[in-house]
DNA sequence: ATCCAGCTCTGGTTGGCCAA
DNA sequence: TTGGCCAACCAGAGCTGGAT
């Protein structure tokens, strides 16, 4: 199989084949890592409602200035344990916020972007990324979930799959999942979406079928690697390299990874080391 | 062969700690 | 006070092995 295009050189063909070759991608992905029928069946049609029912349910909220649901960011949650690595402890996390504070939150965060009229800058995307990781269980990573929803266009959701065909040198080096190296991720698509005309929820998707080609069928992988064939590489290499020297120069000017305002946020009984410890004791004695 | 309890694996989020 | 690092923590899915 021929190695996908750098970012670069990706053309808006190989991006459509990837496009087209997604639905039945994700089904032989799912099926390989659930195996209970039931669990395979809601997994596929959380995948649905992500980018099909929640899109249009989210018009109202939207033109009303509102938020998201706590029940609908549990459920992006849930969705992305499902899509990407297996996170159990998150949907428990997320839970223990107030409903109210949740909605509150998201709104706020999209009020941010929507103070800026067009593509979000990376200052306002910072913004609006602090504002909903005030939530309990919603770091960078499921952030760039919630602001995506908002801004499905301009803003890519921080994707394993995404990360690893952007910044392809760095597979030996572990994620952190941190508001740096989204940051990285965000400024190396801008240009790749403007570049193609492409929305980041639709790269997002091309990346997840690049990430995992061992999935093909051969009729599939013969198809991409003709529409990988079309690239216009040579111009595009130095392009690639440039843009790389200007994100190395952005990612020294980034933030902390966890904003300290949110630290100390947490409390109460239910919540905090004690009862983590307490309870990471009692499943060792059960152990025993 | 089947069932089921217990064990292991997994990595994003959190908070403690230290240096500047 | 802020930034950066890093270990602790979480619990469900899948696996394993003993019991029937």
């Amino acid at each position: 199989m021929a190695p996908v295009p750098a970012p670069s050189a990706i053309t808006s063909t190989a991006v459509q084949t990837a496009l087209e070759i997604y639905p039945s991608l994700v089904v032989k992905a799912y099926q390989s890592k659930i195996k209970d029928p039931k669990k395979l069946k809601a997994a596929l049609e959380r995948e649905t409602w992500r980018f099909e029912e929640l899109p249009s349910e989210f018009v109202d909220q939207k033109a009303q200035n509102g938020g998201l649901s706590k029940d609908q960011v549990e459920r992006l949650v849930q969705w992305k344990i499902t899509h990407g690595q297996s996170r159990p402890f998150l949907p428990a996390m997320v839970r223990r916020n107030d409903a109210s504070f949740v909605t509150e939150q998201t709104a706020l965060g999209y009020k941010t972007l929507r103070s800026e009229p067009g593509p979000p800058s990376t200052a306002t995307v910072i913004a609006a990324l602090d504002a909903v990781c005030k939530l309990s269980g919603i770091g960078p990573a499921t952030g760039t979930l919630l602001l995506n929803i908002f801004d499905p266009a301009n803003i890519p959701f921080f994707q394993d799959e995404m990360y690893a065909w952007l910044f392809a040198e760095s597979k030996a080096t572990k994620l952190k999942y941190n508001q740096k190296e989204y940051l990285q991720l965000f400024e190396t698509v801008r240009p790749v979406l403007k570049k193609l005309g492409v929305k980041a929820v639709e790269l997002e998707k091309a990346s997840y079928v690049f990430g995992h080609m061992e999935f093909l069928d051969e009729q599939e992988r013969n198809k991409l690697e003709a529409a990988f064939g079309n690239e216009t590489a040579q111009d595009d290499k130095q392009e690639a390299l440039d843009e790389e020297k200007d994100v190395a120069q952005h990612t020294t000017e980034t933030k902390r990874t966890t904003p300290r305002s949110k630290r100390g946020l947490e409390g109460g009984p239910e919540t905090g080391l004690n009862e983590q410890k307490r309870k990471k004791i009692r499943s060792k004695t059960r152990k025993q």
